[in-house]
DNA sequence: AAAAAAATTAGAAAAATTCTAAAAAATTTT
DNA sequence: AAAATTTTTTAGAATTTTTCTAATTTTTTT
C-alpha cells in the first residue's frame, strides 16, 4: 500500500459519483502533483483485480470506477447521461440460480429517462 | 440504406459472435475494399440509435455489437474471456417493476467461470 | 436532369490506454 | 541498520480506439 495507491482509493471512496480514470488522475494530481497517469491506471487495475473497487463499463465513453460494496446496478438516463446507483441485493443470487452455476460478479446498466428529464419532456409537449 | 450499411448489418447478423468495431471494419474491408473506418463507426452509431443493433460495453477492451433481438444478458468467463448470450426474457419487466418506471433497455454482464475452464481448474488441483 | 441532401472516403486529429526503461520507494535478508 | 532484492512509480513515447474534417460520391427530391 503506497501513498499513491492510498490516494487513489481515497478519491474513489470519498465521493459518491463514479469517476473516469482521467478524472481520478486529475483529482490525484491536485493532491500529489507528481503522480503519474500510469500509476493511476496500474492501481485502478490492481484494485479492480483485488475486488477492492469495481469498474463500470462506460456507455460509449470511458469506464468509471466504483466503490465495490454490496451488489448494485446503475441507472443511466438517456436524456442527461447522469448515472445513479440502484440497489439489487438479491440479483446475484437470482442469476446464479437461473444459471445453475456460481457467479463471480455482475454488472447491470439500466437505460431509462430520469424523473427530471421526464418532467422536461412532459412540459415541452 | 446504403450498400455499406447493409454490409455492416449483414456482418453483425450472420455471426453469433459479438465483434468489435475494428473487427467489423476488417471483415467489411474483405468484402468491400474501399469501405472506410469512419463509415463503420457512423453506421454502428446510427444502427444503435435506431435500436437495430445493440452495443455491449467491453469489459476492459473495445465495445462489441450484437444483433438486438429479445432482451438478454451476456456471460463472460473470467478464465478465457469468452462471451456467450444468456436469455433473460423477463428481466426488463422485473427491473421496471422494481424501479417503478418504464425502462429503455438494460445491459447485464455476468462474470463467471465457464464449464470448460472449470474442468481445467479441477484437473490442475 | 438539375439541385439539394445525405452518406462515404481517406486521412488527420483527438482521446484513452498501455508500454518502457530508469529512478525511487518499500520490503526482505543478512 | 545496511545491503540486496523486489516492487512501484515516473515521464514520456507508443499504441489503440474513436472522432472529426473537408472533399467526393451517392442518393433523394424537385
Amino acid at each position: 500500500m503506497t501513498r499513491q495507491r492510498a490516494l487513489i482509493l481515497d478519491i474513489i471512496r470519498s465521493d459518491e459519483c463514479h469517476h473516469t480514470a482521467d478524472e481520478i488522475f486529475s483529482m490525484a494530481r491536485e493532491r500529489m502533483p507528481t503522480i503519474s497517469r500510469a500509476t493511476v491506471y496500474n492501481n485502478l487495475h490492481s484494485l479492480e483485480a483485488e475486488k477492492i473497487i469495481r469498474r463500470i463499463s462506460g456507455d460509449g465513453s470511458s469506464d468509471r470506477y466504483d466503490n465495490a460494496f454490496i451488489p448494485h446496478g446503475h441507472l443511466v438516463c438517456i436524456g442527461c447521461d447522469k448515472m445513479t446507483d440502484f440497489d439489487l441485493p438479491e440479483l446475484d443470487r437470482e442469476i446464479s440460480e437461473r444459471l445453475g452455476e456460481p457467479i463471480d460478479s455482475f454488472e447491470l446498466k439500466i437505460r431509462y429517462i430520469c424523473p427530471s428529464c421526464k418532467a422536461i419532456t412532459a412540459k415541452t409537449e
